[in-house]
DNA sequence: AAAAAAGTAAACCAACTGGTTGACAGAGCC
DNA sequence: GGCTCTGTCAACCAGTTGGTTTACTTTTTT
């Protein structure tokens, strides 16, 4: 017999551990997956909905689709022949918990590459013809 | 020649590129990477300070470090014969803002946990002993 | 000058990824 | 019953990951 449905849910909520991080991340670092995850944000699908604009065989698509449903990100219900996907963001809950963990840091760089960038332009400004100006001028083109 | 400092700097803050989201959240994917990660976060730290406590080969360690220094996580400088590694936690930035897309779809997910959760609080107080009650009681345990 | 320390590079390995194809199973429709 | 649609499973394959060991370079220390 399965756990019972409270155990998974409890299951889910507190589930923290490194494991299911690199569960998520694994998943996540996929262009198909993401793009399954995108197109679950804007209505449940099945499989051959999802797989049809996947460049890559059915049975590949299936396999990212069982990758995000071990991460949590997706969950399956089957209707008849039709297996319909739902997504679910709450690990993603989790990862963006995990991340904020780091926002001082890249805030912290965020306003040193805006310095950064303040004093090429004043650099520019001072001396057009300058290394610093060529930088831009070799950027916006 | 390589890129001037101008364009490397531009280009890292607009690097929202697909193949950027699939290195950053390969590199986190891995325990020991977040570890580095996280201890980065403490002070600047050499190669060997990083792979001490890693239960791994010193090559195996200066790989992760690698994989971190390819999505842009972590930069280098070399002092002499140390490697000194530096967080750069601006990509995490940028997985945050992706992860916010979901927002929506993750808090509506925790209101439907939370209702479950005190829907089951209500069952185990009505009738203690049943399959609810255990299934809490197996939890808290 | 010799030894120690910090790292890299290369060769090798087992395991896993991401993809394919072909055979199969169940559900729904004519 | 037969056909089609939806999906799984198993086998297979090339490439990557994550780890090892050994050999080497460069820098610092003694």
């Amino acid at each position: 017999m399965t756990e019972p449905l409270g155990i998974r849910i409890l299951n889910r909520m507190v589930s923290f551990q490194p494991e299911m991080l690199d569960a998520v991340f694994h998943a996540l670092a996929h262009p198909a997956r993401r793009e399954i995850l995108r197109r679950l944000t804007e209505r449940e699908r099945n499989l051959s909905d999802l797989a049809s604009p996947l460049e890559m065989s059915f049975p590949a698509a299936s396999k990212h689709v069982r990758v995000l449903e071990r991460a949590g990100l997706v969950e399956r219900r089957v209707e008849g022949r039709s297996h319909v996907c739902r997504i679910n963001a709450e690990p993603l809950r989790q990862v963006a918990e995990w991340t904020e963990a780091y926002r001082a840091f890249w805030e912290a760089n965020f306003v040193r590459l805006d310095a950064v960038l303040e004093e090429m332009k004043a650099e520019a400004k001072r001396k057009p013809g300058g290394s610093a100006g060529e930088a831009a001028g070799g950027n916006e083109r």
